[in-house]
DNA sequence: TGACTATAGTATCAAAGTGATACTTATTAC
DNA sequence: GTAATAAGTATCACTTTGATACTATAGTCA
């Protein structure tokens, strides 16, 4: 769901207008959790990094809505294409503003950006990430602030040169400790 | 949903500890909206003040969750009792919580609490609502001044005396201008 | 080589937000 | 009257936040 900007998996239709959400027939029996990762595996291949249940509509009959996020470079198979979040027919707009909202509203409780990341990542990367899933700029020096002082990340003694510019330091997820007040993590305004 | 603590209404089994959340089949066709106010009334006797889906499950078939939220005060049906929410069966527990969990996050998004109170209302009433519902004690002074630069609440002219103490102003619920940065209201710490 | 550019990372500061404490005001109970 | 109780306000220290500007280390190109 990244590559510079977001991007919606849809299947074609009979027109352009016509494609639609990948869909499966909900399992009569077996976990719905399952349900959801066989769905996004065969519509991508994959495990997403991250899913949630996005909600239950009444259209054609009982539909549930599954949210899933994949990183970028992730291949489209043959009948998918990758729609940017922006150009997704109005018909199923509703349903991918809800799947963003929630996936918004969860960034700051769970580990959705590190799991789009490798192990090691520059917090470069990281931010790129957020601005990318929150659609806003963030503010450099407070986003490097507000992740260490809440110990979600730690660095590493590695360091890697990007081409052009001061090399980056390498940090990797090191999850928050339960004790104390957990503050929430919010970022705010500009870059 | 309140009565100095919060409750969930529970229909009775066939013994105490076998007592379950109301429950209705899904309908065919009409809205999900309209089947869990249906509910709703059936199990309370009015709308909710706030409802919400809280997901879906595979149990006995498939399952979907709805929370909505009444006043304190409003009666249970026979064959109903409002239970302490400390004090669900643990069958039930995991799905009380979901919902708890769910109204809390957005409490300060949605006019939830406003919902609980009549058209007029003191701060302390309404600080005793958002106390209620996330279980914790807020600060006084820090309350008034984040809903008052929200533009939340605008004071009316009426005062009322309830007993003791000095008499409180009443208040109604002004809703936000949607101009200008959405600054979430976040309300931290003791009381 | 040296100037220029690009990116990572740091320092400093002003402004805003938050919570503790203590105070004032207005009412009922005695 | 005095005490008690609750609403509402004032003040202050501390923390958080975002802007600006700075330093550091690399590549690029004359």
């Amino acid at each position: 769901m990244a590559d510079g900007a977001l991007a919606v998996l849809m299947e074609d239709g009979a027109d352009r207008r016509r494609a639609h959400l990948p869909v499966a027939p909900i399992p009569s029996s077996g976990s719905l959790e399952q349900a959801g990762d066989a769905l996004a595996r065969a519509a991508v291949g994959r495990v997403p990094a991250w899913r949630a249940q996005a909600g239950a509509l009444m259209q054609e009959g009982l539909t549930l809505a599954v949210a899933a996020v994949v990183p970028s470079g992730t291949a489209a198979p043959a009948g998918s294409r990758w729609v940017p979040a922006d150009r997704v027919p109005s018909s199923q707009g509703a349903a991918v503003h809800t799947a963003l909202t929630m996936l918004r509203d969860r960034l700051d409780r769970e580990p959705v950006a590190f799991r789009l990341l490798p192990p090691t990542f520059t917090l470069s990367e990281l931010q790129q990430i957020y601005e990318l899933l929150l659609e806003r700029r963030l503010h450099k020096a407070s986003f490097r602030r507000t992740l260490l002082a809440a110990h979600l990340v730690e660095p590493t003694e590695a360091w890697r040169s990007e081409g052009r510019g001061r090399p980056a330091q390498l940090f990797r997820y090191s999850p928050r400790r339960k004790r104390g007040v957990q503050r929430s993590v919010r970022f705010e305004l500009l870059g």
